[in-house]
Parts: C-alpha cells; sequence; structure tokens
DNA sequence: TAGCTATTGCAACTTAGTTGCAATTTTGCT
DNA sequence: AGCAAAATTGCAACTAAGTTGCAATAGCTA
C-alpha cells in the first residue's frame, strides 16, 4: 500500500489523536464513521473486504488504538462480540436496543429514566421487554490498588 | 449420580418452572442462587468441580433452559463472556457495575437515571466514567415478520 | 543510501460456545 | 419387578472471537 488520498475529516480525526494515519487505519476509521449503528471487529471485516484486504489481528490492533486515543467506545452487547460506535463530540453516549431475534444492535435518541419505563409498557417501532443499565469505571478494589495493574480478572468475583 | 437431596428452595423453583430436578440441574441453579454477583459459565464450571463434575455442553444446555424458563437472566458484558443471575421475584432487575480494570461485575441497588447522573460526578466507592443503557425486546422488522424465526443475524444491521 | 522505528502480516494458539451422536438415566406402563 | 420410550447427560469434534510472538515491510531521518 502506497497513497492514502482518503477523506480529510477521517485524516483530521488521526491526527487530532496524535496518530499516524496509515491506510489501513484511515479504511477501519472511515467503516465506523460511516456506519449508523455500532459494529462488531467480524461486520467491520466484511466491509473491508470489498474494498481493502486487512488482517484480522491488523484490525483488532488498530480498534484497540482508537479505544485507548478515545476515538471510538465499545457498546455492550450480548455477549457474541463486543461491538464498536465512534465516540467522537458529535456522537454523544446514548442508550443501543439490541433485537432478541436478529441481533441487530441500534443507537436510540438519549432519553430520561422515566422515559425508557414508558418504553417498556407502551412500545411503538420496538417491543422492548428488557431495560438494562451497565456502569463502568473502577471497583472499590481497583481504585484504591496503589499500583493500577490489571488482576487476573477472576471475572464475577469482585 | 443416583440421589439428589439437596436444598428444598432450590428443587421448588425448578418444579414451579415445570422442568426436572436432576442433580445437575439443582448444582447449577444452587450456585446461581448463592451468588451475589452474576456468574459466567465458567465461573459456574470452576465452582462446580469442587462438588460436582458435570461436562461443559451440559451446564450450556442447563443455562439456556433455565433462561427460557425465565428462572435466570443474561446481564451485559463487556464482550469477553455471558453472565448470568437469578430472575426471581425476590431479585429484579436492578443496574451492574463492570471495573474496566479487574472485570469484576457487581449489581447496584435500583436507582432513576438522575441519580445515576450523580454517580457520574461525585464517585463513593466506584469511580464511574461510563453508564451504559440497553435496552432489548425486538426490532421493527422482527416485531413485524410473519413468522418469528431467527435470522442469520448480520449484527449491527438492523 | 543506510539504519532505526512504527506498523502490518502470518501462523499458531487460547477460550467461549455449538453440534451431532452415543451412552445413560428417568419415567411410564404392564 | 421388567421393559420400552423419552429425557437428559457426556464425549469428541468443531466454529468463531480474540491474542501472542515474531518476521516482514513501510516510512522517516540522518
Amino acid at each position: 500500500m502506497k497513497k492514502n488520498m482518503s477523506d480529510p475529516s477521517v485524516m483530521e480525526t488521526l491526527q487530532q489523536a496524535g496518530i499516524a494515519g496509515t491506510p489501513q487505519r484511515l479504511a477501519v476509521l472511515k467503516i465506523l464513521q460511516d456506519s449508523a449503528q455500532p459494529l462488531s471487529v467480524g461486520v467491520i471485516r466484511e466491509k473491508l473486504e470489498t474494498t481493502t484486504s486487512i488482517n484480522k489481528v491488523t484490525v483488532y490492533r488498530i480498534i484497540s488504538l482508537f479505544k485507548k486515543q478515545g476515538i471510538i467506545r465499545d457498546v455492550l452487547s450480548a455477549g457474541d462480540a463486543i461491538y464498536f460506535e465512534m465516540a467522537t463530540s458529535d456522537h454523544p453516549v446514548h442508550p443501543h436496543f439490541s433485537c432478541k431475534n436478529c441481533g441487530a444492535l441500534n443507537c436510540l435518541m438519549p432519553l430520561t429514566f422515566s422515559q425508557a419505563r414508558q418504553l417498556i409498557d407502551s412500545p411503538g417501532n420496538y417491543s422492548v421487554d428488557h431495560i438494562e443499565i451497565n456502569i463502568s469505571g473502577l471497583c472499590n478494589g481497583c481504585l484504591h490498588a496503589t499500583k493500577l495493574q490489571k488482576k487476573p480478572a477472576k471475572k464475577g468475583q469482585g
């Protein structure tokens, strides 16, 4: 791969985050930026194959770099894969809707808790049967640890 | 395995759900019932190994049966595995806290959306940097489909 | 152009979860 | 009790997500 004459806004996003704009990074970022829904690595790779062929490992490394730099964020899923979406200022944190039948994961408008409750009782476009709230950050143990290093992660034990 | 002289309340839960109380099911349900946090299949299997040895496949099948019967529900995770908790009346839906460092997944008290917002700004036991809301059910397409059958699930495409 | 650093690709691996089928247990009937 | 049918479990083999170590390549600087 030689040239990278791509979307200037995509290039700017990378430069602002202080990371080099390689063709692979530009391609992955463009896919995420053009998507209305959060995407899994699998779907990103499918979309890449039609244009550029990038190794699986490289995609994972690009994704984790973007996450570290705060360009993208991950969205909780039903467990099959991790989904990612843009974390830029024009795309603030918002609720998501996941379909229990087809697995589609859609972005919803920001809503208050009472609005969310109403959604359960009077559905419109969606048939809602479950609202889930997950708050993340650092737990008490990790917060007060002298050095913050990843524990072996025996999950569900905290 | 021959006898199953176990926790009577665990047996009752199974009978109320209309499913047979085999030793394996009783063992798995007891672990979930005794846990203060949602558990992954991996952790459940670890806990089983100290008492009963049950095949991996059997554990997955028991879990999916419990889910289908509404005895347990799954909790969104950061993507590495699916977590499960009791869905009985004494354990209603509530928010969860997941630690980005050690991966611990804890149950939180039910809270309003404004209380959740406060958590972001003034942390106590937790350092909160992200609140995620996921609403699940059936999307528009699946809701109005004549027959409700699982699509190939190209996720993030709905 | 030489040499260093950052990035990518490749192969091999780990782990979660699934599938098909055989073995076993349980249940219902006589 | 005795036996057949149905339900449940175990086993082996597989798929797919995600990771790791290392070699190859691209890009920059002197």
